[in-house]
DNA sequence: TCTATATATCGATAGATTTCGATATGTCAA
DNA sequence: TTGACATATCGAAATCTATCGATATATAGA
């Protein structure tokens, strides 16, 4: 598996699609401080089992389209942008049609 | 399933990742013309039964990624930029940190 | 240390997905 | 119309995935 099947394997769920719109503009009740937002949030929110949740946030981080730090007891999830903003690039470089290998530099549409 | 979840399952295998490389830069074999691939070469490209070629060629039309004409009786089927583009739009978007909703018009950073 | 809480892991089950061979459909050329 | 070829659809097998309850691990507080 390329990091690119495991990146488009981690967003073919509803559920995580659903997890990354929450992490973007997450309610204000419970443990969300400074748009980090914890597990338990994201369980609440989905309406979905601890178990189910604790694996799909496993998937998202190794997809590093999130990352996850441990504040005592909670894990605390965000977005990363530099993974977004790569995948940007890539379905921008398909929609200019260039090909990836002879490409000079500094010429992605992103 | 929203057309997000169409779009990111029909990305979420391998096999459609390798046929929507070779939709950009396929070789000059067989039935292949202009950009225009035909069902055919992408199977003997990927060594896949027939069967299986078409069943992942509905799935990335279905999807928008891919376009398809029927020519005689071969299939020509080519990339959608205009999918990719707003795709890579969507990414931009999450990787600017902006909401969806209350964004003024233009503003999208792709 | 003991208890409560937050998250991770395990094992099982239901449902989805990929893949194939076989067959049907549609199209061109005699 | 008939035969050959390209693609689509069908039905089945194997594998993968999402989900859950139960349990383990880790941390904070008493």
């Amino acid at each position: 598996m390329t990091s690119n099947d495991i990146l488009f394997k981690a967003l073919s769920d509803p559920a995580r699609l659903r997890i990354l719109d929450f992490l973007r503009k997450p309610g204000s009740d419970c443990c969300t401080f400074e748009g980090k937002v914890c597990a338990c949030d994201i369980e609440r929110e989905l309406g979905l089992s601890q178990a189910t949740i604790s694996h799909h946030m496993k998937i998202l981080v190794a997809a590093e389209l999130v990352a996850a730090t441990k504040l005592g007891r909670w894990m605390h999830y965000t977005i990363r942008p530099e993974t977004f903003a790569a995948t940007a690039a890539w379905f921008a470089e398909r929609a200019a049609g260039t090909a990836p290998a002879p490409r000079p530099k500094g010429s992605v549409a992103a």
